[in-house]
DNA sequence: ACTCTGCTTCTAGACGGT
DNA sequence: TGAAGCAGAGT
DNA sequence: ACCGTCC
């Protein structure tokens, strides 16, 4: 859910935080992504997308377009994952759950949060295909992706939702589809600030005035009063002693100590212990787990590979391998794609896990590694 | 006038051919 | 699920 | 740019 209406208010209380460019102006650049949040986006985008067992493969498809996408652009893309929610996270869940399940059939309830072992898994099988790095941060996703761009190991956090910006993130961006010539919306931290007149603490005290995921908000508490108050007071604290208890009561069970802890000193991943590693996608690996194993579209899944090869920036000194992208080959090069055997497994790498600070993760092998 | 709430409503991703 | 637009009530 | 289709 991230904070409610708070895109809203820094950009009317903060416009000059708030830039927009077009993508390209992110190349080279290192992004991290919420990978829950993109792959439910994908998987609620309509009309779901099932393969001939029945299974929705929406996530493979979405994810698999919008990587290339913004590899072709130069975009190092980083995936995040969800670990843990935090406790003070449970009454949200629940309700969320609770709401889910009356109003359709359960089945279909789960959200991106823990999400489903084998679709995580699947998730993680094409990201180390498309040689693209992920992590598994240990608790909210947003609060790793912060980390990471504090640490300058990342550049700055694609997200829909702006829990990144009480969790630190220097810059985040918004609107990174797959369209083309689509225009970045850029948040700076620094900026908001600033323009605000704020602390960072300050900020997060605003965030959950605002309504956050972590306790519930103050009645008759929006937000021009919320910026107001506390702009003048400084704290929650200060600010309460400032307002009418009778007409603003707390909502019940208010773990304000709680839910700042959980913005200021959240658990995240180590930036120190992660290594980024990019390399080229591996178009026989994807075709044979996209569309022999996972039973997407063989014909879609080599255009869209074809697509990437022929952007490719083309290195000058000739390239031994196969290529000559000249005109006339084009629909003879599918073959290439295809493997030797048909069934064949995908080779055993898989990104380490990265839980315990004693695991070491960092098998040599890994194609999209992390660990932590 | 301003601000917050609660209600309603619509919409979601990406491709490819036109 | 959320975000946006509108009605209405409280300040 | 629009719109039907993707599986």
């Amino acid at each position: 859910m991230g904070i409610a209406r708070l895109a809203d208010v820094i950009k009317e209380e903060a416009a000059e935080a708030v830039s927009s460019f077009p993508l390209r102006q992110y190349r080279d650049r290192v992004i991290a992504l919420d990978a829950s949040i993109a792959i439910y986006q994908f998987r609620t985008a309509t009309p779901k997308l099932f393969n001939r067992n029945g299974e929705n493969i929406s996530h493979l498809q979405g994810l698999f377009y919008r990587t290339l996408h913004l590899l072709e652009n130069g975009i190092k893309p980083v995936f995040v994952f969800d670990g843990q929610p935090p406790d003070l996270k449970q009454p949200l869940l629940a309700r969320r759950a609770e709401a889910a399940g009356a109003r359709r059939d359960a089945a279909e309830s789960r959200r991106a949060e823990n999400l489903p072992r084998p679709l995580k898994q699947d998730c993680e099988t094409l990201l180390s295909y498309l040689g693209v790095p992920y992590v598994q941060a240990p608790a909210e996703a947003e609060a790793t992706c912060a980390a990471l761009v504090k640490s300058g190991k990342v550049w700055c956090t694609a997200t829909e939702d702006m829990d990144a910006l009480p969790f630190g993130s220097l810059r985040l961006i918004r609107h990174l589809n797959s369209k083309n010539n689509c225009e970045v919306e850029e948040f700076s931290l620094p900026d908001i600030l600033q323009k605000l007149g704020m602390t960072q603490e300050q900020f997060v005290d605003l965030c959950i005035l605002l309504g956050c995921d972590y306790c519930g908000k103050i009645w008759q508490l929006g937000p021009k009063k919320a910026l107001k108050l506390l702009q003048q007071h400084g704290t929650i604290e200060q600010v309460l002693q400032n307002i009418d208890p009778q007409k603003h009561p707390l909502p019940a069970n208010w773990d304000l100590e709680g839910a700042r802890r959980l913005f200021l000193q959240p658990e995240v991943a180590d930036p120190g212990r992660i290594t980024l590693e990019w390399r080229d996608p591996d178009p026989e690996g994807l075709v044979r787990f996209l569309a022999h194993e996972k039973h997407m579209n063989e014909a879609r899944v080599c255009r869209r590979l074809q697509r990437w090869q022929e952007a490719q920036p083309k290195p000058e000194e000739a390239q031994p391998k196969h290529q000559a992208p000249r005109e006339g080959r084009k629909q003879r090069k599918l073959g290439e794609f295809f493997p030797a055997s048909k069934h064949a497994r995908p080779p055993e790498v898989r990104g380490v896990r990265a839980r315990p600070p004693g695991t070491r993760g960092a098998r040599g092998m890994a194609q999209g590694i992390i660990l932590c």
